[in-house]
RNA sequence: GUGGGUGUAGCUCAGCUUGGAUAGAGCAUCAGAAUGUGGCUCUGAGGGCCGCGGGUUCAAAUCCCGUCACCCACCCCA
């Protein structure tokens, strides 16, 4: 039986992998020049954990969750970052050493969705929280690093939408409100809507059916439901953002399908990315420290899609790096294997990177095979070169051969690796 | 979960409408083209359960039914 990858699951091969690479050390960079510490926290949690992080209601507890078959707890494999971060920097007691965290990470994460483009099983996010604080300040921070993040890792024209859902009070006057006027037009909404109602009254903001959306714009409730202490700290932090130059749309249909969002949210999207148009989002969660057993302590954070993020990159090509061989040892009988196998052992411990070939080709063919791996020198060891003890570098740029003793040989080489 | 599309060589695809002989192309791979020597060019070679199972037929890559996989969209989200 032949088995191939599950779906909504890919295997990164070169040059691709590049790619991704590339992505995650920038990543880290950036995130270091804004005071973030990188944290590496579990792929696989107690299912538990993401019950009440993410909302009973909420679409991926209800039916992307995957489960492990285990004897013991329940143990899901993380379909989100922040959960399992809030968890560590309890567990770890970061709220009584210093309480205000600013971490990030990297990693794998798994939803059980139908896949299409931009979707998968297992897809890579780079996030961050910064856990320890309400100032609007460090809602500003974030969309900046956002921003910087995007930038510098080549990405361009996308849009940040920028909302504030309130807080938990605010939330729960905003779902009646809403559901007290859409339940008298509950014959116009779509059947998903109707169903939202009962379920995720909020979710009836950004559904993308025609009606549904003019019956939400005609519900007057954007300036009806935000109490003013959250009034004034969505303004504040529109303001920090204003002076760092940060372009944003405002929108008051932009709401997340996670539970634990009060009060920012924003969601970065892209047009390049067909239908999952979104290739980041975050936001502000007051409540969700103290939901998993922690003080009271405001934190902020967001996510990158990694993979939707290279959809939206123009210049892929350009971002690889130089990861060629620079020699190709080509020994032309197998009774001079193992001297050729010193000679390169030597080359490697002198930090020259090459390679020979194992699989018996023809002198022609080992030149074939050196001109596809675009090596820059060919190191021949042939007969008359053994005898003598030296070896023949030629230069597949420009195409000149010479001999060298075997003891010149390195510092030939890297004489000509430095001029270029 | 619901729709639509696509499965033919390692890769990208043609052939299918209207069934017919050894199933094709480009790229890639391998070999050769006097002098132990790559790139360009030329010559040649290998490589196919035509996704899988069934049916119709003298005959199926081609028509019919089923099934699986992938892609795209709905939904949801990063």
């Amino acid at each position: 039986m032949r088995y191939s990858a599950p779906r909504g699951t890919s295997d990164i091969l070169e040059p691709d992998i590049q790619v991704f690479n590339n992505i995650f050390n920038k990543s880290r960079e950036i995130f270091n020049l804004f005071g973030f510490n990188e944290i590496s926290t579990p792929i696989f949690e107690d299912s538990r954990l993401f019950i009440r992080s993410l909302g009973e209601v909420s679409e991926i507890v209800n039916k992307q969750m995957l489960n492990l078959a285990t004897k013991e707890n329940p143990l899901t494999l993380r379909p989100e970052g922040t959960a399992g971060i809030i968890r560590a920097f309890l567990e770890h007691h970061l709220d009584k050493e210093k309480g205000f965290a600013k971490l990030f990470y990297i990693g794998p994460m798994f939803r059980a969705e139908r896949p299409q483009k931009g979707r998968l099983r297992q897809f890579t996010h780079i996030g961050a929280e910064a856990i320890g604080s309400i100032h609007p300040g460090l809602d500003a921070e974030i969309l900046v690093l956002v921003t910087r993040l995007l930038n510098n890792l080549g990405v361009k024209g996308y849009t940040i939408i920028l909302n504030s859902v309130g807080c938990e009070k605010d939330k729960a006057k905003l779902n009646s409100l809403l559901k007290k006027e859409l339940e008298k037009k509950k014959s116009d909404l779509c059947e998903d809507c109707r169903d939202r109602l009962n379920r995720n009254v909020l979710r009836i903001l950004d559904c993308k059916n025609e009606s549904c959306r003019k019956l939400v714009q005609a519900i007057n409730f954007e300036n009806e439901f935000r109490c003013s202490d959250c009034n004034n700290h969505f303004q504040a932090v529109k303001n920090l953002i204003k002076q760092q130059q940060i372009d944003f749309q405002e929108s008051s249909f932009l709401v997340r399908g996670l539970d634990y969002y009060t009060g920012t949210v924003f969601e970065v999207t892209h047009p390049d990315l067909g239908s999952q148009d979104a290739i980041g989002a975050g936001g502000r969660y007051n409540n969700l420290v103290s939901q998993l057993g922690g003080p009271e302590l405001g934190a902020v954070g967001f996510a990158l899609g990694v993979e939707r993020l290279i959809l939206a990159l123009k210049s892929k090509q350009a971002q690889l790096p130089d990861n060629q061989l620079d020699v190709f040892l080509v020994v032309t009988s197998e009774d001079l294997f193992s001297q050729g196998l010193s000679i390169l052992t030597n080359l490697r411990d002198c930090g020259i990177r090459s390679d020979i070939d194992y699989t018996n080709r023809s002198l022609k063919a080992q030149m074939r095979l050196a001109n596809n791996l675009n090596v820059r020198f060919v190191l021949i060891l042939g007969e008359e070169e053994a005898k003598n003890k030296f070896l023949s570098l030629k230069d597949m740029k420009v195409g000149t051969q010479e001999k060298f003793p075997l003891e010149q040989i390195v510092g030939k080489i890297k004489e000509l690796l430095q001029r270029k």
